[in-house]
DNA sequence: GTCTATAGGTTGATAGAC
DNA sequence: GTCTATCAACCTATAGAC
């Protein structure tokens, strides 16, 4: 590893995206932001103009890089897909995701009713629900796209709370893993969700 | 209905749980809840000394009615309970919270990494996930128990996600229906788990 | 591009009259 | 128990020197 020099509008991201996920986008101020990042300041305002849309920039760095891969991973898995596979597209990325404090950050965003964070999540993630539904419309023909929807959903939630817990509550994720194993937390929830979609349609 | 008149303690904690839920805890002052509350400013301090303290105050009042619901459902259920009635003893009492405000306020509460509300949460949710992770693993007897955990942990984070998004993304929710239907995403839910937790153990 | 200094506003909490 | 008035601390954002 050589130290690399970093500009100042990576440390403040980078200051941003553990203080957001530590603490959440409100309680964090900007100063908590500059200190972190040792950087004055006025520079986040001379960067980003404003918090809003600093937090912005912030979720877009992670979040598009993982959407691409979702997307990649999907059309690597060829024209039939198992639904093993499609779920491996969907969760792997994120959960790959290597910087620790992206977990928490993702969590909140996806859990966050806020009208703000609502708005964010629907413009990244509209065309990646929309391209998955349709992949496992396809290999569970037996589905309406309205109970696949559900599924994916419930899906999406396990995720968001593995993200979330992983880090501040390992005691609550299963023991003998000394810390978090995303290998581990992967394959249980591929095989969760998997038979979980498997299951026949209700009435 | 007859209008009752409500004290005003009472009327900061119905203001505090609408607002908290809308705006997480941070980015809602004591100004804003008495301002919605039609109370004076002191009041909240009076009645409940710091801002933490009602925090605390506004989740034990809906969190403790649910958890006693939670372990009445399952005794009723019996001493040879099958998955489907455990997971409905967890998963109806929390959906049924009538007032919409719970789901967002809940879902703030699940997903948030913050070391106080973590607290918070196992405080309050120990003795349910022991036991009902009890009941699951006398329903599932070939599932270890860490796997049972995983399991449990995968169902509540698709709950919780359910009720993050009920409100703030009707659009998300099954098509057709206007607006959100517990009883439509109780039974889909608890399809989905039902099958989940019936996968055979990975390697 | 980076800094200091500061304007202008909000916050949680309290003191003290009624 | 409820109010007004206020404090001290904090916030975002900007102006202007270097």
């Amino acid at each position: 590893m050589i130290a690399r020099p970093v500009d100042t509008k990576t440390k403040i991201l980078d200051a941003a995206e553990k203080l957001f996920g530590q603490n959440g986008f409100d309680a964090t101020s900007l100063r908590d932001i500059t200190a972190e990042a040792d950087v004055n300041l006025a520079a986040v305002n001379y960067h980003f103009q404003t918090k809003d849309s600093l937090i912005d920039a912030v979720i877009a760095r992670r979040v598009e890089p993982v959407n691409r891969k979702r997307l990649e991973m999907l059309e690597l898995a060829g024209p039939n897909p198992q639904v093993e596979q499609i779920l491996i597209a969907f969760l792997s990325p994120i959960m790959h995701a290597d910087f620790s404090a992206v977990f928490p950050l993702m969590a909140r965003i996806l859990a966050s009713p806020d009208v703000f964070v609502v708005r964010l999540f629907k413009r990244h993630l509209t065309v990646i629900v929309e391209r998955f539904t349709d992949a496992l419309s396809q290999a569970l023909p037996g589905l309406s796209r309205p109970e696949i929807a559900w599924r994916l959903h419930f899906t999406a939630g396990a995720m968001s709370h593995v993200l979330a817990r992983a880090l501040s509550m390992p005691e609550l994720m299963p023991p003998s893993s000394a810390g978090f194993d995303t290998e581990t937390a992967l394959a249980q929830l591929v095989t969760f969700a998997a038979a979980g979609f498997r299951a026949p349609e209700g009435i």
